[in-house]
DNA sequence: TCCATTGGTATCAAAAAGGACACTATAGCT
DNA sequence: AGCTATAGTGTCCTTTTTGATACCAATGGA
């Protein structure tokens, strides 16, 4: 997908649609941020399964495809906030439904006594502190 | 994405819904059954970029989640129809407003003198009777 | 002095996805 | 006898994605 854009054009609408929004992590990040601005170790806390690298990521593409902002400020610690740009907004019909989609049509598979995916202790460490 | 579903449970509606028609190829599929039942041969000419095997795996995982349905010919040569189940046609808003969406917010890159991906021998014969 | 916090990078390794290519059976046509 | 068409499968290999881990700077607080 990403190949794809990259390598000079896209051909089909679905598959360019796809591409700026369709993988777990960007849908997830643009639903978060549809109430609002959100900072980065809040989306992080947000997504407890994303790492750190993984959410930087999918940040930069979304923001190279103009779907998000990002806004800088010069303070320590850092802080920089994210939010929806006007394109980024449009998804907002789309992104609903297919949340209320995945909410209607599949069954939640139980977790079923699951070991817990076992995230490293620095993750766990930045997870305590979301309330 | 794949690989969550079958481990075991589905955490979140967004990503159980782009699991399950949330790839280039899948969309595609879904998108070109809704104007009616297809043969594997005429899905594959409509989508010149899929491999065989590519299509049979999709296909397949489509079949499994019970967005599409399968009916298998006793013919030589074989006959094989897919079709949308009523799960899979629930997603049909869903897919024409992504279609809607990528043909509104994306502008066309153009092939600028594109080499053509160049499809192996095997390919173009089955391309060529397309008409 | 040491630790925590923030928003990242860099590097290496593992896993998943995707593509190329060869091969199958059977009937009909030439 | 040889070719075509259909709907695949199997194997191997490459590309892409993802994950784990370590590291960074500057400041404020204990």
């Amino acid at each position: 997908m990403r190949k794809q854009r990259h390598q000079a054009y896209t051909c089909c609408p679905l598959e360019a649609a796809l591409d700026v929004m369709g993988s777990k992590w960007k849908a997830t990040i643009l639903f978060r941020l549809l109430d609002g601005t959100r900072r980065f170790n809040e989306l992080r806390r947000l997504m407890p399964n994303v790492t750190q690298r993984m959410l930087t990521l999918q940040l930069r593409e979304l923001e190279a495809d103009g779907m998000i902002l990002r806004k800088v400020f010069a303070e320590v610690p850092p802080k920089v906030e994210y939010s929806l740009s006007d394109l980024g907004r449009t998804l907002e019909p789309l992104l609903r439904e297919l949340y209320q989609w995945g909410q209607t049509h599949i069954q939640r598979k139980q977790p079923e006594a699951s070991p817990e995916p076992a995230s490293s202790s620095i993750e766990k460490k930045i997870l305590r502190s979301s309330n």
